[in-house]
DNA sequence: CGATAATGTAATAGGATATAACTTGAAGAG
DNA sequence: CTCTTCAAGTTATATCCTATTACATTATCG
């Protein structure tokens, strides 16, 4: 019989599920400001403990945050996973892109946690952020939905993700102005998405050649 | 009054030029850490003026940011017009990826300042820092020497920028992992211009082909 | 030459990270 | 069932940073 660790019990000397809850709240910070909103003090405050508190279940804000992000990644993941399995006239790869630019500017706090902080930099190669991150780019490798394979896809797959990248962070900054600015995010991501399929025919067809 | 102030020679009392020297002694920090290093008390420190001195130029931390990032978006403006102007048997667009890249590779802490943190999104349209942004973007409009005009110029323009972002933070987080490890960022970059110059020329004939 | 604005300093408040030493209670061993 | 132990809390404290207030010094210009 497991423990039903589930009822929390008037006690309120230990909390129970501290780590968690520091995470879960760190996140909802940083979805409005950003990983420079998560402060340990100010999440104790809010989960009513004291704030050294947390420092029992993380070294440091450091740790707090590289926990906080490779969580954002498996929530991303998930969002990612749900929209390119689900039956659509679009193709995955659209739907892919389609996906991100909304969580990148809908959450845009979240998405500066995984892909614009040095925090992803500084998870040593293998560690829990680190394949998580490498996960989301395996996901957009099964969505681009192409014959080809090996080097050229994954060159593809960098090359959407790149420019998917660089327009959520380029329309947060207010720097698509001029003429783009009258044109939807979505037809713009849905522009490059095209391009990107042309390119990517027109290099298979290359390849078919020159190996014949 | 004590003449224990001739100790001190008369002319320290006023820095002179403390503006400017915190901006660049900002730059420098973030040249390392990015905008997260800028302290106001470390830099008083440094430049040997008292802690609250930087407050009489820059109203809050904020402010000062926006001037160094301003500055920053001058200096990589200068590059890149140097890097498109000069003789080359490459094209301007190579030479402007190519630098962008190296820019945001080797000084990594400046780039994340200038396209990677929220000080660009709360710089009003029309600031100082706006504009500079804008300018940086009419270079690299400058540079794609096309035949195409208006929206298809600029929406050109936004995908090879944000693909060279892309490429960078990418590169940056240690993401281009599998068989992208294997290839040089600067073929990655050419890889890139290369698409986007072929899907540019297609975009450009179709439209010719409509207009007759 | 003298008034005044610009530019510095010292003192201080308030908030954040982080460590050290003490306290509580949950859970297993005898 | 009690005893012991240890994970997970607490209070107290040090250090660093931002920011404000009140005061001091120098530059400038009428």
């Amino acid at each position: 019989m497991p423990p039903r660790l589930a009822r929390k019990p008037l006690n309120t000397y230990h909390h129970g599920d501290l780590r968690d809850a520091l995470v879960n709240a760190a996140l909802q910070e940083a979805e409005l400001g950003g990983p420079e909103a998560i402060s340990i003090s100010a999440l104790a405050k809010k989960l009513g403990v004291s704030q050294p508190a947390p420092y029992k279940h993380f070294a440091d804000r450091e740790a707090l945050l590289l926990a906080v992000t490779a969580a954002a990644f498996r929530q991303f993941s998930a969002i990612m996973r749900e929209s390119i399995s689900k039956p659509s006239k679009r193709s995955k790869l659209s739907r892919f892109a389609q996906a991100t630019l909304e969580f990148g500017l809908r959450r845009n706090g979240i998405y500066r946690l995984m892909f614009a902080s040095r925090i992803m930099a500084s998870a040593p190669k293998g560690s829990e952020l680190h394949v998580a991150g490498m996960e989301t780019f395996e996901l957009l490798l099964e969505s681009l939905e192409a014959p080809a394979i090996g080097l050229l896809r994954e060159r593809s797959a960098l090359h959407i993700w790149a420019a998917l990248h660089g327009v959520v962070m380029l329309a947060e900054q207010g720097l698509l102005t001029g003429q783009l600015a009258n044109v939807s995010r979505e037809e713009l991501v849905e522009d490059i998405v095209e391009q990107i399929k042309l390119a990517l025919s027109v290099a298979i067809q290359a390849a078919g050649k020159s190996g014949r």
